[in-house]
DNA sequence: GGATACTTTAAAATCATTCTAAATAGATTG
DNA sequence: CAATCTATTTAGAATGATTTTAAAGTATCC
């Protein structure tokens, strides 16, 4: 099955309609290896490989993906939204000269103890970000 | 010895040029309590209080205030950058409903493993942030 | 194929934040 | 304490990320 196939499948699944912009999107994110991106990143890759695409329609696309279950919204340094393709608990390296985001192998980490949550509330996700930088 | 009092020592300590502006935000950032603010938050509260102040006056002296290491920054939900006034390294849980930050108790988290650092970094600081959700 | 509802798009609008340049006010020195 | 120097405050303009708008385009269903 192609990676297109693929795409396809996955925003059908998903309950998306099938539009150029999102398969050709699809394509690029859900590949073997896991992505972060942000509506500017995305749009430049796009851009430099020929297609053109409103950076709305960037935007766009990586919010119904986020509401349909497809990515994940991860905190980031300058104030840029960056969605993450790795969908699973798992923790980042926060590089903060450049804002790049590492995953961090699950299994390199565990958190011993939790507090209780209020009264009331459920968890809906929880993120150990390390901040790091350039050795001084 | 005053709050007021003990807000100039603060600012004469950073080394911090004391102006009524900063005295006035030290008041009311370096009391008992630890507090979470925006700039925006905080400018409210000044309005409120009946003083008028420039909204970027808030901002240069929350960032003064960080600089010199009397303030942490937060990561937080809504692209809005907040100011802790608790230093010490520890937790949150983070509100996505509402933004709301609250401070996870430092002895209710224990993280049992963590992973090495990539090669020629070092660690800034360390957050671990809960998001909850009230629940369905 | 045609009606309908959802998408894309370019451009304008918005929101948090930063910058600019002029006016003001601490700090320092004589 | 006055003169000077330099940092700070301020209003308003500028920026940068993101969202909205309204019109044109396109997927889906019958």
């Amino acid at each position: 099955m192609s990676d297109k196939q693929n795409t396809i499948e996955m925003l059908k699944k998903a309950g998306l309609r099938l539009t150029k912009q999102r398969i050709f999107i699809g394509d690029l994110l859900f590949g073997s290896k896991h992505k972060h991106v942000s509506a500017e990143s995305l749009h430049n890759r796009i851009e430099k490989l020929g297609k053109k695409m409103a950076l709305a329609t960037v935007y766009n696309c990586l919010h119904h993906f986020h509401k349909a279950g497809l990515l994940k919204k991860v905190n980031a340094v300058n104030d840029v939204i960056i969605f993450d393709t790795n969908l699973c608990y798992h923790h980042h390296f926060l590089n903060v000269e450049t804002g790049e985001l590492t995953d961090i192998d699950e299994s390199n980490v565990s958190i011993a103890e939790l507090p209780s949550l209020p009264e009331g509330f459920e968890t809906e996700s929880m993120e150990l970000t390390i901040r790091v930088k350039p050795q001084t």
